[in-house]
RNA sequence: GCAGAUGGCCAGGCGUUCGCUGCGUCAGUUUCUGGCGGAGAGGAAAGUCCGGGCUCCACAGGACACGAUGGUGGGUAACGCCCACCGUCCGCGAGGAUAGGGCAAGUGCAACAGAAAGCAAACCGCCUGAAUGACACUCUUCUUUGAGGUGUGUUGUGAGGCGAAGUCGGCAACGACUUUCCAGGUAAGGGUGAAACGGUGCGGUAAGAGCGCACCAGCGAUUCAGGUGACUGAGUCGGCUGGGUAAACCCCAUCGGGAGCAAAGCUAAGCAGAAGGAUGUGUGUCCUCGGACGCACGCGAUUCGGUCCGGGUUGUUUCCUUCGGGUCAGCUGCUGGAGGUGUCGAGCAAUUGGCACCGUAGAUAAAUGAACGCCCGCGACAGGCAACUGUCGUCGACAAAACCCGGCUUAUCGGCCAUCUGCAGAC
RNA sequence: GGCACCGUAGCCCAAUGGCAGAGGCGGUCGUUUCAAAAGCGACACAGUGUGAGUUCGAAUCUCACCGGUGCCA
C-alpha cells in the first residue's frame, strides 16, 4: 500500500446531489451477498461514492451504522480500486453484514465493474438521458 | 433474611493510530490549503399528544355555530403539566388509581329477558263486600211424609267451581263447545335483568303498606364549630326518598386569531407559454377631443379563525383561476437560553429570590466512526466439592439532534443510593 | 422537520352503542356438460390493527401505542 497518500474521504469524494445519484443508477450495476453497486465513470478526476440505505434495514441508529461502515470500507481501499469512478453503494438486507463483508465485497464488485466498462468504453450509457 | 412501595441517579471505562463536522488562532493567501488549541447526540434526542417563545399574515364589530378543559387552593411564560389538600375506589400496610361540574333546566337511550325499564300504573297473586253453593240452628207459611221462605252462624267459591244462559249429542245421568259473571282495597310476593320507588325487626290490618315505632343507609332544609376553599364533624326538623347514562345531545364556567423554520428575508442562476373568467353605468376636472385623474353605485378578488350581517384593502386594462415550463444553488434565521452547577434565604411542596462560578453540538444524500490492547459486565463451554480458574464471543439495553424551550406518553440491558411497609427470626 | 387522513374475511367495502357483523369479487364442494365456461344450490373464511378506559353492553365513544397513505420549499 502507498503510505505517502492519505486515506481521506472529503465532501468532494461523496455524491451528494440527486441528478448524480440517477446518472449512476443507469450506469453498470453487480452484486453479491452482502453487496449492490452502481457505478458509472466521471469526469471529476477522483472517484466519488454515495451510500443509499432504504427503510427496511431498520430503525435511524442501524442505518447510520450501516452508512459508516459502507464509507469506512471504501475509504480503506480507495487506492486499490479503480479511479474516475462514480459507485452508489447499497446493502443486502441481512443483519450479519460486517466490515471485512463490505471490504472483501467492494474489492471484487468493483474489479467486476471495471472491466465490465473497459469491455463497453464507447457505449453511450443508453439509460441515461441524453440532455 | 424474604417479599414489596416510593423517589432520585448512572447509561461501560481508559489508552494508541487512522478518519469526519464546526469554532478560535497563526501562516500561505483570499478559490482554498496546512499547523496548533479546544469542542462534538439523549434520558428519552423518539411519538408529535399539549403548552409557549420566535417569524410572517391579519388586527371595526355583532349574532350564531366550533374546539378544548372541568373537585379545591397554589406554582408557572403557559399548559390538558407539576405540588399540596378534599371526595370516591383498591390494597393487611408502606402506598396506588381517579376526564371528579350539572340528569331537582329540557330532550333522548336501555337490545334480550321480564308483569313492569321510568309517569307511575296495568297484569298475576292476596283480601273484602255484593252474589251464590253446602251444612247446622231459629222463626214462619202451606194439608201429614215433605216442600217453600226469613234470619243467624260456620265453611266453600268469589276469573272459578257442583254458578247462569244458549247450541249439539244422549231415554236419562251426563259430556262437549260458545257466551256471560258486579264493586272495591292492596303493593307484602311474582323464574327475570347490569339496574325494579330504601333494608331489618316489632306493632298493626280483612289482606296489606313508612301506616306507626326502633336501629341503619340515603336525600333536602337549617343551626353551630373547623378550614382561604373543595369539604369535614355535631345537632334539629321534614317528607319518608325523586334510579342509571352527560368519554348521549345539551346546560354552566373558563380559555382559544391563522399558519408554521419546508415560517420569513436576501443573493445568484434559469425558462415558454396556453386556456378560461372578470373588465359595467352615471358624473366632475384637465383636455392635444384620443385619453388621464377623481367620486358614487354595481360587479369581481382578497381578508377580518367557520357561516351570516357588516367592514377593511384592492381591481375595473390589468387582475384572478387552471394547466404547462424553469430552478430546486448559496447565505441569514442558527444557537446565550423561561441555561446549568454550588451556596444562603422564603415555602409542607411544586417553585422562587440573592450571590458566586461555568461557557456547554450546529449537520444539510445530513458530522460522533473504524482497528488494536487492558479492565468491567453478560452468555456458552471445560476443570473443580466449593471459592474460583481458563477459553471463546461479527457479545455490550432502548435508541441518534435538525429553530429553541416546558411537560406528557411510549421504548429500555444492567446497576447504585435514600426513605418506608408487611412477614419471619434473634436480642 | 412540520401538517392532515385512514385501518373490518384473501381483495373492495357496509354498519343507529344492543343477539357480535350485511353485500360484491375471489375460494371449496355439489349440480349441469363429452369436457369446460356461464348458471343454480350449499359451505367455509372476521372476532373489527393492539392495549386500556367510559358504559349493563364498544367495530362504533375517549385515550395511548402500532402500521399505512397524502401534502409543503
Amino acid at each position: 500500500m502507498n503510505e505517502t497518500r492519505p486515506l481521506l474521504l472529503s465532501r468532494e469524494q461523496r455524491i451528494r446531489s440527486g441528478s448524480d445519484f440517477r446518472r449512476c443508477y443507469n450506469g453498470v450495476r453487480a452484486g453479491d451477498d452482502h453487496l449492490l453497486i452502481f457505478a458509472i465513470r466521471n469526469d471529476v478526476g477522483c472517484s466519488r461514492i454515495g451510500v443509499s440505505v432504504s427503510k427496511k434495514h431498520g430503525n435511524a441508529v442501524k442505518r447510520n451504522r450501516k452508512k459508516r461502515l459502507l464509507r469506512e470500507a471504501w475509504r480503506a481501499h480507495q487506492h486499490d480500486l479503480p479511479q474516475s469512478l462514480d459507485l452508489v453503494l447499497v446493502p443486502r438486507q441481512r443483519a450479519d453484514s460486517g466490515l471485512n463483508d463490505f471490504k472483501a465485497s467492494l474489492r471484487r464488485l468493483t474489479c467486476k465493474l471495471e472491466r465490465r466498462l473497459k469491455s463497453t468504453p464507447t457505449r453511450p450509457n443508453p439509460g441515461e438521458p441524453s440532455s
